[in-house]
RNA sequence: GCCCCAGUAGCUCAGGGGAUAGAGCACCGGCCUCCGGAGCCGGGAGCGCUGGUUCGAUUCCAGUCUGGGGCACCA
């Protein structure tokens, strides 16, 4: 159990034989290090309820309070503050207690749920840009921060691939390419033989195609109406567009998948709304046949406004007017299948805050069919947008969306080009010096974007994400980095990590109290889904460590009992450092 | 018009109803006979406005101003 647990039960049962509430005891960190190390604020409010003075009711609480063991002292400060000092040992004893566990004194959830994190979410047939950094490394960290919590997870990219973009696509090649076979209506693979193995558009190709198609449409309505046919054929299996759809797809996700594999984001499954293709149909039958979705100038819709409404809410579109589906169709699908087939408990979805409305109205339209019922969880977590230094989106010098894979070389580059500069890592073979420019460039991209709260908006500057001084991702790998070489040295010289004993100077024990603290930063992240929070708190470790590192020489420490502990204390903060990183996606190189 | 999100230091951002609101960058000043200086130590400066709830509000509520976003046949 966790130091603060073990204090904020003590403190309970201190209110509680006062006559008090036991949830009054909670014990937080202390506001004022100076003074003390926790702090319990639970007599200010008590003493209003019992009509007593604070200062006096505290008093009586620690009169009940007997912990020799865990706490060094206690005293009544300002209004009624308590504040508690814990034993030195005590902390010792608590600090090796988690370098001997596994999972670093975090303990499993005790009722670990199925979570599908629905995060990614690229369009099809469009090459992975700045705007999808942020759902695909916000996402991936929570998958892996309830992971860690002992959850079941399953992170799903839920591609973009079934809805009017891709009859768009479809027509537009048309227009290009009128005589390709996947046209002709009148063409039967059966007689005529399979389509085309060889895809008629690259990726490139289709980058190009969408911004074009998606002008036209918004500009003539008949060419709008043209897109709208080819969806709804598709949707309904012309069986020349789904050969084609899979040729889209096929080019897609090879090149995504290079993306988010050089972004380190991995998904378990790869679905898109083109998976749940086959519940669409019955799934609006039933809604109908149920009476909760009814027909609306052709198109069928689920009312999803509630009386205590304070905003007008907008029906749910579960048809268009000539029967094809939208993403709202989809995404209750998928919802379904989530839930049917995947066993999920909690679904989140990491998306665009943008898109607040619409899953308001899925979730609801969801209870209210049956696709959800309460025991299920369904959480929209979203995020701010991508704004450039000028809070105006996000645009390269010339105008376009920057690409994903040029934003990792960008970074990378500069990584490598400081490697360089400052003469580091010069023996190091070249290819090494490549990886630590990799990691590092990553590092500081995705430090610079999780640091952030998850829905601000999200101001990208370049100069700030290719920044490896103060607050940033390389600096973190930098510490966890010099700790290795020296546990290396330290391995070289005979020397083993040993038993932690009592901290004898003030960094020391600092780095000490912020490293018990994980159990409470992981339980605060997984609550608010906010790995910011881990962020926060990585850096804090990190700077605590600095201040050690720069005030105990551990090497030539010649207490050797005193030098074990330390070693143990470092190695104990590289594992904290490891794992924290490692849930925000970050790697660590042996040496840079 | 209605709704959502945000307003904290010059800039970018943290902040859990509690005491003296924190970082990083930038700026200024220190620390290199010592385990890696991508470091450490020190300095100045701030909760949009008005009410309310509370013993106590940057935090919760209402209003207001400013900025961003959304509001059935796009995703």
């Amino acid at each position: 159990m966790s130091l603060q647990q073990q204090l904020t039960d003590i403190f309970g049962q201190a209110f509680a034989a006062s006559g008090l509430d036991t949830s009054a005891g909670t014990v937080a960190v202390s506001q004022r290090p100076e003074l003390a190390d926790y702090q319990c604020n639970g007599a200010l409010g008590a003493a209003k309820a019992a009509q007593v003075n604070p200062r006096d009711l505290a008093a009586t609480v620690l009169s009940h309070v007997d912990a020799p063991d865990l706490i060094a002292s206690l005293e009544v400060a300002g209004p009624g503050f308590i504040n508690i000092t814990v034993n030195d040992s005590a902390l010792a004893q608590t600090t090796g207690e988690m370098a001997s566990s596994p999972r670093l004194g975090v303990e499993l959830v005790a009722d670990p749920l199925t979570v599908v994190v629905d995060y990614g979410g690229p369009n099809m047939s469009k090459a992975l840009h700045v705007g999808h950094l942020r759902a695909a490394i916000i996402g991936e960290s929570i998958k892996r921060l309830f992971a860690f919590s002992g959850h079941n997870t399953i992170g799903d990219i839920h591609m973009g691939d079934w809805g009017m973009p891709i009859g768009q696509l479809i027509i537009e090649l048309q227009d290009r390419q009128p005589d390709l076979v996947y046209f002709d209506a009148e063409y039967d693979s059966a007689t005529d033989g399979p389509y085309p193995s060889e895809s008629p558009v690259t990726l490139e190709d289709l980058s190009e195609m969408y911004p074009v198609i998606t002008q036209r449409c918004a500009d003539d309505p008949a060419v709008a109406e043209r897109a709208r046919v080819a969806t709804f054929d598709l949707q309904n299996g012309r069986a020349g567009y789904l050969a084609l759809w899979q040729h889209f797809h096929d080019v897609s996700v090879a090149e995504q998948k290079k993306d988010f594999e050089a972004l380190g984001v991995n998904f378990d499954v790869w679905y898109g709304e083109s998976t749940v293709n086959d519940r669409l149909e019955p799934m609006v039958r039933s809604a109908l046949s149920s009476g909760v979705a009814r027909e609306s100038d052709g198109a069928v819709i689920v009312d999803v406004a509630q009386d205590d409404d304070k905003k007008e809410l907008p029906p749910l579109l579960l048809t268009r007017s000539d029967g094809s589906y939208l993403y709202s169709t989809t995404d209750l699908a998928t919802l379904d299948m989530r839930v049917e087939d995947m066993g999920s408990d909690l679904v989140l979805y990491v998306v665009d805050a943008r898109q607040s409305l619409h899953f308001e109205q899925v979730f609801r339209a969801a209870r209210k069919m049956g696709v959800l019922n309460p025991s299920v969880g369904v959480e929209h977590l979203g995020f701010g947008t991508v704004n450039d230094k000028h809070g105006k989106p996000f645009k390269t010098r010339e105008g376009g969306v920057l690409r994903l894979g040029d934003l990792i070389s960008l970074v990378t580059d500069a990584a490598r080009e400081r490697l360089d500069d400052a003469h580091i890592a010069e023996d190091y073979p070249e290819e090494e010096r490549d990886e630590i420019a990799r990691q590092v460039g990553l590092a500081a991209l995705k430090f610079g974007d999780l640091s952030n709260h998850r829905t601000s908006n999200y101001i990208f500057d370049l100069e700030r994400f290719a920044a490896f001084e103060g607050k940033t991702g390389p600096y973190l790998q930098y510490s966890a980095v010099r700790i290795k070489s020296i546990l290396r040295k330290a391995a070289d010289q005979g020397l083993a990590a040993g038993q932690i004993i009592a901290p004898t100077v003030p960094q020391e024990r600092r780095l000490m109290l912020r490293l018990v603290r994980l159990p409470e930063v992981i339980a605060r992240s997984v609550d608010l889904r906010a790995p910011n929070a881990l962020a926060e708190y990585a850096f804090d470790v990190a700077t605590d460590f600095s201040r050690f590192y720069e005030h105990c020489h551990i090497l030539s420490e010649e207490d050797p009992s005193r030098q074990a502990s330390w070693l143990g204390l470092v190695s104990l903060t590289l594992s904290v450092l490891t794992q924290l990183l490692d849930l925000l996606g970050i790697e660590i190189p042996e040496r840079m």
